[in-house]
DNA sequence: GACCTGCTGCGGAATG
């Protein structure tokens, strides 16, 4: 799906329009590649891009062909205008994606003779201080080595940027909504401002969800102007199925119990937790999978652990060459790249892991996607179903495997529905038949992000007057939905905290603490990261593990796919040796949860109304659909929301995160007693008719506002820097991120008058 | 009942 047709012969170039405006050099070095044609897409961009006059926005449905569109014009302009400093900035989320792409433009650029430099983490110091020196060319970076470029040398970057043509941002679908997004336009808008003048930006995306709002984001406020390159939809084929298993009580797996009476090891017993449904997936991922190149998606970072440990067991007892490899966040970059090399390799290789290879490094020829539980957005089934048949011709193909419980007179009510299946198949038909993906959530306030900005811009100039900041922040910057007033209660936040001074001529400098931070180089990301142990092997880094998992001497442990006894643990380095065992348990790694988007709750809503059984269910996931079904309307919830369980009301409001929150939030202010529960809300010591009664008076007062919902959560220091707020500006930050007052409100007038 | 991303400058020791 990333190649055009290669139909043309190579005379089509002649005729092409767009070819002959590029550069001769250029032009040769496409002459070189043996291209049959540019893509439509590169074709496209070149005029658009050549005239410098506009920002641009490219997506096409995978990565291919993407990066030239947007650099053959680019350097084809450098070669006419080589300007002073830094020709082109291009901004990457990933490091490995820069070490790509500098792989594919250094090739053009030394024909060229225009400079290409990678700037990440990863790349030595003597590099960066070279180009310091002599700047030009197209510098790669990460939106955190821009930050730092920004606080160590402030006074160099206008120099270094003032020649500046393009400011391209690779895989802008990765960034909106997000902390580091924020970062990312308030940099770009940085670096504009510090030169005086615009800087035409070029956008490299995904076809994912709304391609207004990626343009929104590209240049706020100016979105229209914005001009927009689609590549045409290849409607490639896709094969789905969904597998569904029931989950019984766990059993003992009889080759293990083998061992373990061969053993005598109390420390097995450890391993008796597989239960009849995981060992099944196991097996059919064994028998189906092997011998060919797939990526099997897993949920969670433990279930990653465990698949692979129960996949290589089943290698070694069937004695066959392991293919199998973990790939996820807490694994070392030495664990990835043996997990990555078998990818790009031709022998048969099958990687478990998160959402980390979602992005990122090109997998090669991957034939099939697994997807083990459900998958929880749109977006990113997309993406991981868009990492299979990139060869031309070859279909795109899904398995879900979906566990539910055998319902029994114990399950809860909410169980019985297996909504895991019926989440499944929402997601499933909202990507295949309404084509439909979720927006990101860009009305955030991302006060965390915005401490970051201020403190870096201080450094950045050594002082900065309050008018300024706002002007370059807010006013002209990123950070548009922060009024004037509730700026300047901010800044006296930040100066009651010691994180910036005024001085007597009204100079906003560092305090104390704001210095510390930014001398620090955590400093430059705006996200969060945990504090976490390192495990070692043999001086061989295998990983991280969070702070809070118990780890003690003599403990078993599976990790990275093989199983350890752990030797010692050094708190105060923070590094816990382990060596090879024959026991092991799964960690737990922690980690917060997602949003689920109101529009799959309510495909679930319509999926249990239905008749409908879709074609991709196998037997077992028909019969727990119907099973679903029944119970559904069994509880009688085609035409009502609320359900009586013993001294328990559930609420049903069929509706995403943000507003089941919500409602929770209020139905708390009442003062009753609840609690989140899967697709319910569950409320204590109510009956259907007190709950409706509460809930009535709530539609019948004012819709009420998110910041005093706000008050009654414990936690809402969630970002970063977000210890710094006062309860007053943490009440604001959290609702714009977590709360939908008026949908909530809005769910509940439906639900009252039923 | 979840996920991922990223990071500088310095000082001191070892090496050519």
């Amino acid at each position: 799906m990333t190649t055009s047709p290669p139909s043309s012969s190579s005379g089509e170039q002649q005729t092409s329009s767009g070819f002959h405006q590029l550069h001769p050099g250029v032009q040769k070095w496409i002459w070189q590649q043996k291209w049959p044609a540019l893509r439509d897409i590169q074709e496209r961009a070149i005029l658009p891009i050549l005239a410098g006059d506009r920002d641009v926005l490219i997506s096409a449905a995978t990565a291919g062909g993407k990066t030239e569109a947007a650099f053959l014009p680019i350097f084809s302009r450098l070669m006419e205008e080589p300007g002073m400093g830094i020709g082109t900035l291009c901004i990457s989320p990933l490091k490995a994606l820069i070490n790509d792409q500098f792989r594919r433009l250094s090739e053009i650029g030394e024909q060229l003779e225009i400079k290409v430099t990678p700037w990440h983490g990863d790349i030595d110091a003597g590099r960066k201080r070279r180009l310091l020196k002599q700047p030009s060319g197209v510098l790669l970076i990460t939106p955190e080595s821009l930050e730092a470029l920004f606080v160590r040398h402030g006074s160099e970057i206008a120099g270094f940027f003032q020649g500046l043509n393009y400011l391209v941002v690779d895989e802008l679908h990765a960034f909106i909504g997000s902390e580091r997004g924020k970062q990312l336009q308030s940099l770009m808008h940085r670096v504009e401002q510090v030169i005086r003048r615009r800087v035409p930006r070029i956008g490299l995306s995904a076809t994912l969800g709304d391609m207004e709002l990626a343009a929104e984001f590209l240049r706020t406020g100016k979105a229209v102007q914005v001009e927009q390159i689609e590549s045409e939809d290849e409607g490639q084929e896709i094969q789905i199925q969904v597998k569904g298993y029931r989950k019984t009580v766990p059993v003992l797996d009889r080759a293990l119990n083998l061992n373990k009476a061969l053993n005598l090891n109390q420390d097995e017993t450890e391993d008796l937790g597989d239960s009849q449904d995981e060992m099944d997936i196991t097996a059919h991922l064994f028998r189906v999978l092997r011998g060919e190149t797939n990526l099997i998606f897993i949920n969670s970072r433990s279930a990653v652990e465990a698949y692979t440990d129960r996949l290589c067991r089943l290698s070694d007892q069937q004695r066959v060459p392991n293919e199998f490899f973990p790939h996820h966040g807490s694994l070392s970059k030495e664990i990835r790249e043996e997990a990555e090399q078998a990818l790009k390799s031709d022998k048969p290789t099958n990687v478990i892991c998160t959402t980390t290879l979602e992005m990122g490094i090109d997998v090669g020829s991957v034939k099939s996607i697994a997807q083990v539980g459900p998958p929880f957005s749109v977006s990113s089934t997309r993406q991981r179903l868009g990492r299979s048949g990139r060869k031309a011709g070859d279909p795109a193909i899904i398995r879900f495997y979906i566990s539910e419980p055998d319902v029994t007179s114990t399950t809860l009510i909410q169980d019985a529905l297996h909504p895991a299946l019926v989440q499944t198949i929402a997601i499933v038909n909202l990507m295949v038949f309404e084509r439909w993906c979720e927006p990101p959530i860009v009305t955030k306030l991302h006060l965390s992000t915005l401490i970051q900005q201020v403190l870096s811009l201080i450094a950045q100039y050594g002082g900065v007057n309050a008018l300024q900041l706002y002007q370059v922040l807010c006013q002209t910057g990123a950070f548009q939905q922060i009024t004037q007033e509730m700026f300047i209660q901010f800044l006296r936040q930040l100066g009651a905290k010691d994180l910036i001074q005024q001085t007597h001529d009204g100079l906003l400098i560092l305090g104390l603490k704001g210095e510390r931070l930014v001398n620090h180089y955590s400093f430059y990301t705006a996200f969060q990261t945990p504090e976490e142990y390192r495990i070692v092997t043999q001086g061989k880094t295998l990983g991280t593990l969070p702070i809070d998992f118990p780890l003690i001497e003599g403990l078993f442990l599976i990790f990275a796919g093989r199983r350890w006894m752990v030797l010692s643990v050094d708190a105060e380095h923070k590094v816990v040796d382990v060596a090879r065992a024959s026991a092991g348990r799964v960690p737990k790694f922690g980690g917060g949860g997602g949003a689920i988007h109101d529009r799959i709750r309510q495909e679930m809503y319509q999926i249990y109304r239905s008749e409908k059984v879709p074609v991709f269910l196998d037997r077992t996931a028909v019969d727990l659909l119907q099973e679903g079904r029944e119970n559904f309307y069994r509880f009688g919830l085609d035409n009502r929301y609320l359900l009586q369980d013993g001294k328990k009301t559930l609420l049903f409001c069929w509706m995403g995160s943000q507003v089941i929150n919500t409602i929770y939030l209020l139905l708390r202010t009442q003062g009753l007693q609840v609690e989140l529960n899967g697709i319910a809300i569950v409320v204590h010591d109510t009956t259907p008719e007190r709950l409706m009664k509460k809930l009535e008076a709530i539609v019948d007062m004012e819709p009420v506002d998110a910041i005093s919902l706000a008050e009654v959560v414990e936690d809402k220091a969630i970002g970063k820097h977000d210890l710094f707020l006062n309860e007053e500006l943490l009440g604001w930050n959290y609702a714009a991120s977590h709360l939908a007052p008026s949908k909530a409100w809005e769910t509940l007038q439906v639900l009252v008058k039923q």
